[in-house]
DNA sequence: TAATAAAAGGCAGTATGCGACATATTATAA
DNA sequence: TTATAATATGTCGCATACTGCCTTTTATTA
């Protein structure tokens, strides 16, 4: 059998993805993990309510790790939490004026880190890239990968 | 222009990925990466001398990250780190019986995970996700991907 | 209704992974 | 030869990311 060493490539890629997300949200005092949490408050801006347990579904991370994240953004400024009248168990998360303000850089800067990874891809290349990378995901978690 | 979220998908197979890993190799008390390390001191056992600064190229990792992995593989006991009398300002980096002891497992391991990300590829998509892979390497760090 | 299970989230500890900064050693240039 | 640059590595502090363990609240079941 072929020796590909696809997992370490994985591995090193999405490091090196991070690296360079990092860089680039450091210049408005977010990190990639911080901004990718926003982008998804603000895409789901007109739902009645978003709780802890939705990030954590959305980033596919632990409770522990994505309570640490949220608790950054919110002595930040970007984002408020409070207990839910709806259910006291859960934490009930609203966006501030700050997470607002920083769409438009978010999206650009979204946009131009998933250009950079398949430039020089054909729009076959782009499709069937996605296409085995979806597959892998699901080989490795059982479930689909849920954009 | 088509949103594929590749780079939010790589991101959370590597996520993926590194928990399973983890998982099997803490059996042994290791980590994901630290067994990687082990992988390649036990591939490059023939070479005169290896050094941090060799590790950090294959882990495409910071000096300081792999300081912190070396001296934890070392307090367990599998490898041993001394000055080089080659150059002083190098860290000489030997395995130990226990570190030869583990490496048929290792390798059992390593294969196990590669292989269940490419089940259900053909060999077809299997070279075709690799290629895909090395070309989203390169794009993002200029660099060919090395195994 | 009362006991139990499940769900949401918190805290501590450990391991990556980085940037920033510092030190020692070797290489290079003036 | 001496000043300077480059290299190899270290420490500190921070942000992920996990497991393990805990509490509170809601849902379920006897």
């Amino acid at each position: 059998m072929e020796s590909f060493e696809n997992i370490k490539l994985i591995m090193q890629l999405s490091n090196v993805i991070i690296k360079k997300r990092n860089n680039k949200a450091a210049e408005y005092g977010l990190t990639s993990g911080q901004a990718l949490i926003l982008r998804y408050l603000l895409k789901n801006r007109d739902k009645e309510e978003i709780n802890q347990v939705d990030v954590q579904t959305y980033m596919n991370l632990s409770h522990q790790t994505v309570t640490g994240m949220l608790s950054r953004l919110e002595q930040k400024g970007y984002v408020s939490c409070h207990q839910s009248g709806r259910d006291r168990r859960c934490k009930l998360i609203e966006l501030k004026p700050k997470g607002y303000e920083v769409e438009s850089t978010l999206i650009a800067v979204a946009i131009s880190s998933e250009q950079a990874a398949i430039q020089n891809m054909t729009a076959n290349e782009q499709r069937e890239f996605n296409r085995l990378l979806r597959l892998a995901y699901k080989n490795m978690t059982g479930d689909e990968f849920l954009k």
